[in-house]
DNA sequence: ATAGTGGGGCTAACACCGTTAGCCAACCGA
DNA sequence: TCGGTTGGCTAACGGTGTTAGCCCCACTAT
């Protein structure tokens, strides 16, 4: 395991413990038992170490979404999990735009594959579930919904509206 | 009008001209022709900017959308238009958790109404809604599309899926 | 065996960040 | 006239990412 990997392992650990504010190259070269200068013998900057993130959560999240039980709602179910797992990952892995050049290819594709097949290969309909489900985990995660929503309803509701498009067998736009 | 209310002025011309990392006490305060410290005369701290910032846009926001033309995708089209008009601001606004306790009451509520309204007075369908609009206008703006990808499409996807339950006069869940 | 090379640590330092303490001038109402 | 409030100021602190330059150690090739 290359030293690279190593300081990832200590920034999602930093991350979910403490928090974003807390990842810092400091606080994760002491981890590391180094001082922050030596971090940059391994990695290019702080945007690396983010963009490093970004592809494990993108590869995580794209397992997660490919073992879920078929189906729309379980697609759904799926990715509200893992995001609420893994908040800040999936906070952090968001609100950078996507580092594609510091990304291995064939990654960002992959973690979309289960949306694409849910929608019958429709891309313009995968990209508005993705954007749905991402909608709805973004504001839950930053607490804009009313104190006390009931968000499982929100869920449902999200999800019957765009169900009668495609739950039965392929009809519309298909190939 | 307040000093705080110019320090706000001059954090959104900031935030929209040099982007969010340039939104910094020194700088708010090199535009008023002041030192940063100053700043704290008017202004508890950084955060209480950004909550002014959050209500603001949600204020401009809201009025946008009452003024949107009738009809889900008319309501779309502003929600939109608004957030690419004023994208940092939307960013901003949107990243950090909704700061209630120093935001005037009542606004929160009156951003949500004409979404409200559009889903017929269903509160999960409107949170749905919001969340997918959410969603679309946040992956666009951090470039979380394929580039090149046709967002116009993605939309009329989106709203059409959502079309069936709502577009036509009430019938679902009215009240 | 020895010389050379590169990897991977280190310290010192820089510029910038938000923020606090403490000072002081101008104004304004009693 | 005098006191208090308002709104500036400088100095400073601790924290941030990042660079420059040094050095030691392991390894490899001659």
């Amino acid at each position: 395991m290359s030293r690279r990997d190593e300081i990832l392992d200590v920034a999602v650990s930093v991350l979910e413990e403490e928090g974003p504010e807390s990842l810092t190259m400091r606080k994760l070269a002491a981890r590391m038992g180094i001082r922050a200068p030596s971090l940059y013998k391994h990695v290019r900057d702080k945007d690396d170490i983010v963009a490093g993130l970004q592809e494990r959560a993108l590869i995580d999240l794209g397992r997660h979404l490919a073992g879920a039980v078929p189906g729309l709602a379980g697609l759904a179910q799926s990715y509200r999990s893992w995001a609420k797992a893994h908040p800040r990952l999936y906070e952090v892995a968001t609100r950078h735009s996507l580092a594609r050049d510091r990304i291995a290819p064939g990654v960002e594709y992959a973690a979309a594959a289960p949306i694409v097949a849910a929608a019958g290969g429709d891309e313009h309909l995968a990209r508005a579930l993705w954007a749905l489900a991402h909608g709805l985990v973004d504001l839950e995660l930053s607490d804009r919904f009313p104190p006390g929503a009931d968000l499982d309803a929100t869920w449902r509701s999200a999800l019957t509206a765009f169900e009668p498009t495609h739950t039965n067998p392929r009809k519309g736009t298909p190939r």
